[in-house]
RNA sequence: CGGGGUGUAGCGCAGCCCGGUAGCGCGCACCGUUCGGGUCGGUGAGGUCCCGGGUUCAAAUCCCGGCACCCCGACCA
């Protein structure tokens, strides 16, 4: 039989990732350029994200809403920065029902201005703010170069907007924002994020200051895994966003939006996969638990199968979410084909194992004899459950260790930085301006990640310039 | 948007140079065998050869034009 082994990741892990995406049946090319199909699988790792963003938002107060598809063009162009930020790649509805638009819609890449334009109408007062309003929606950005989940012509995502009456207001729920998706990026996901802010070049368009959790991929490139901006004044000022305070004067709101798409997925993908496949932070697989019952005659099965029943009404009732592979496979074959599709537990059970009272549970992050071990199956549930979290805690700190022992720190040693920037990612003084920003990026493929927010005070020189830097930056090749 | 590549069965490809009945592997269906780490054998289904035009008795193959997708760079969640 061919060899089924993906490509390694050592080999090319853009490569790795491509056949990864399409064979762990996470999704499916389409006929559209630059777009893809996401598949179930797939989808069900997007809506376990997205649960456990959508329930960090409605405990922080935010309510959901939906907002047209379609954005009149005069609308993206009122803020300055946003229109010259996103206008290479928007679409544009010209012609509908068989006739030219008198005014052409732009498929939103982003909702800031609609959502501006009702602010504008439902904020009256002081008393109505804040105001935190959250959509689950796709967006359209005609990007030129795409990648599945990572970058795509479409994509799913969350965009929350609200108002507030202050400044430090609007900060705080920005940050507030940040610290829920790397709640879930560290808790469900087990993806370690730094967070940081964007230097003036790397912040959104329109924005006054851009916050990031930046995550390392396998490859050792970063990815910016999901951003919070505060718009300042810009968008209320532009859109008209007031409120009459309690002197009865009106004043400008101050707004905020925060986002996290379906590239979070390629973030699981790549922060966690190996050369055998997918491996999914149990608190987000779809399939948390997959069975593989083994026998060899009809005896066997009978035996066997009487017990997974058992077992199966122990476990879902638990709340695990458990499949029993039924295929007319042998076990060899599922075995591969589950750890190709990240599933964290695998539990074997066939005749020994009934006439023991005992199963197998095999672990996705510890490959081979490693990672399995004989259980009775009176404790099932629990030694599941423990397992589930021990996965998690493993992976974190893989991901963790990996990540920490992939950046280096360098004050002022520009040779040295360009070293480190080679293959990993540097820490180092940065006076963040744009002139020392553009020589870092011709110099080498890397990119200023963000200012990490957790920090030691102080100031060095700028490894750029050598003017004196109050903060520190990561540097990186990124996606 | 620049550079390169590829379009032939669901997927991966050969055939094209040198025109002559469209093939291989995997997958799929069925039968048997096997089943504790990617079984083996048999039978079978499945094709606008990317599209349009041209040359020719005859085009997957040669010529002209178009389209699409992928990869690598610059730009971006």
């Amino acid at each position: 039989m061919a060899a089924q082994a993906v490509t390694p990741q050592s080999v090319d892990f853009s490569k790795w990732y491509n056949e990864i995406v399409y064979r762990a049946d996470l999704a499916a090319q389409s006929p559209v350029r630059g777009c893809i199909i996401i598949k179930p699988y797939g989808y069900e790792l997007w809506d376990a994200i997205k649960n456990g963003l959508d329930r960090r938002f409605k405990a922080t107060g935010h309510r959901n809403a939906y907002f047209p598809l379609f954005i009149p063009e005069s609308y993206i162009k009122r803020e300055a920065q946003h229109v010259e930020g996103f206008s290479p790649e928007l679409a544009v509805v010209t012609i509908a029902g068989g006739k030219e638009l008198e005014e052409p819609l732009i498929v939103r890449p982003t909702s800031e201005t609609i959502i501006g334009e009702a602010f504008a109408q439902w904020i009256q007062s002081y008393r109505d703010l804040p105001l935190l309003i959250n959509q689950w929606s796709n967006v359209v950005r005609w990007e030129l170069r795409t990648r599945p989940f990572l970058r795509t012509a479409e994509f799913l995502w969350q965009e929350g907007h609200t108002a507030h009456a202050t400044h430090d207001d609007a900060e705080a729920e920005t940050l507030q924002m940040l610290d829920v998706y790397a709640d879930m990026a560290i808790n469900d996901a087990a993806i370690p994020v730094i967070k940081g802010r964007k230097s003036e070049q790397e912040k959104f368009a329109g924005a006054l200051r851009s916050y990031t959790i930046e995550a390392m991929m396998g490859d050792k490139k970063a990815l910016q895994s999901g951003t919070s901006h505060n718009l300042g004044q810009n968008f209320a000022t532009a859109f008209d966003i007031k409120y009459l305070d309690v002197n009865n004067e009106q004043q400008i709101c101050w707004t905020t939006s925060w986002g996290l798409s379906t590239r979070f997925v390629g973030a699981v993908v790549m922060a966690h996969g190996d050369d055998t496949g997918l491996r999914l932070p149990p608190r987000l697989a779809p399939i948390q638990v997959v069975m593989v019952p083994i026998y060899r005659d009809e005896d066997g099965e009978r035996v066997v199968m009487e017990a997974v029943s058992r077992l199966q009404a122990a476990l879902l009732d638990a709340g695990i979410r458990l499949h029993v592979d039924t295929r007319d496979e042998r076990p060899g074959f599922k075995f591969n084909d589950w750890e190709m599709r990240g599933v964290p537990v695998r539990i074997e059970i066939g005749p020994k194992d009934v006439a023991n009272n005992t199963v197998v549970l095999a672990r996705r992050d510890m490959p081979g004899k490693a990672g399995k071990q004989f259980v009775s199956q009176d404790g099932i549930v629990e030694a599941v459950k423990t397992l589930l979290g021990d996965i998690h805690d493993n992976m974190l700190e893989q991901a963790t260790q990996f990540r920490d022992a992939n950046i280096h720190e360098v004050e002022g040693d520009y040779n040295r930085f360009r070293e480190i920037v080679a293959d990993s990612w540097a820490y180092t003084w940065f006076c963040g301006d744009a002139e020392c920003e553009k020589k870092i990026q011709e110099d080498n493929q890397a990119v200023s990640r963000c200012f990490p927010l957790e920090q030691d005070a102080g100031e060095g020189p700028c490894i750029v310039c050598k003017g004196t830097a109050k903060e520190r930056a990561l540097f990186a090749k990124a996606y």
